[in-house]
DNA sequence: GTAGAGTAGTTGCAGACGCAAGTAGGCCCC
DNA sequence: GGGGCCTACTTGCGTCTGCAACTACTCTAC
């Protein structure tokens, strides 16, 4: 006992990470099979589908998402090459790049959601109620304290602070 | 509201998968920086460390960790080449490989273990110790289900159901 | 206005991964 | 005891990723 090889804290962190991985492996193949989207593409349509204009800049989506900057403007070549979203040029800053949904892309976040949704639910029976808005506010400190930049919208804003 | 793009249970993956990308960069960059180890590397070995003998069947390790067979197979190949680990044969199957911790392997976890301790607490003083256990049975639920095959020894036994 | 510093996004390169096919060994049953 | 089926691990191949270097633009100070 008192082997910093069994500290709780490891637990924790590995507990973090294998039901995250594993959640996410989960989903993305059921995703796939059900509406052939990868996750990741997923995760990417419907943080534009939420947006204002369904468009966000090249810099902000890459925050929100897992992805640095180059590893976003290939994901972005990729999805402008099937249709699913395009780029546009930022009036204000001429550097700068909108990623824009198409009405195709839309569309199949729209179509996509509620079967996830369904694949979801499969996975958080385990969890009471309670106990999923529990996670939810443990998880967003986490979250805050890893990576602040990430908050904006990349979910939807708690209860205000008062 | 009501619209499926805001469901509550996508904010709770959303944060899922965030926290734990977000933790593992940060992990792993310090752990990079002050043993030059990747958390790949690291986890492989503090469950090998863990383990009797300090040896597992590949297989075994592939179903604890985030990697498949393949996967698993190039990262002992890499963890050899620098005498971290090496492959023993399994006398009772002749097919089975085991993997085992060197004496330098076990050397550098003993070390890296405490720094990565401090990286961790880092990120976990936003949670109270209450709210780490809470956590803990939380995403324990989450990994039994969505990867049943971790259990074993992917982390210490919880208090046993009576 | 223009030099210099900083920022947004893209690309070359090398490392790592997963899938599917391959190899080698175990196991069962006739 | 040997054909057929299963399992443990490895390898070929295509894909994706991040880092670092690069381009193009903006902003500040002079």
């Amino acid at each position: 006992m008192g082997d910093p090889l069994d500290d709780d804290r490891l637990t924790l962190a590995g507990l973090l990470i294998e039901s995250s991985v594993g959640l996410r492996s989960q989903l993305g193949q059921r995703l796939e099979d059900d509406c052939g989207l990868s996750l990741q593409w997923f995760d990417l349509l419907i943080r534009l589908a939420r947006s204002p204009g369904h468009r966000l800049r090249m810099a902000e989506l890459a925050a929100q998402t897992v992805l640095t900057p180059s590893g976003l403007t290939r994901a972005v070549d990729r999805l402008e090459e099937v249709g699913l979203i395009a780029r546009t040029a930022c009036p204000s800053d001429r550097r700068g790049a909108f990623a824009v949904l198409t009405d195709e892309g839309f569309r199949q976040v729209r179509t996509a959601v509620p079967i996830h949704l369904v694949h979801l639910e499969e996975h958080l029976t385990v969890l009471s109620e309670s106990e999923r808005s529990q996670l939810k506010e443990l998880l967003r400190k986490i979250r805050d304290h890893v990576n602040p930049k990430a908050r904006p919208s990349g979910e939807l804003a708690p209860n205000p602070q008062p």
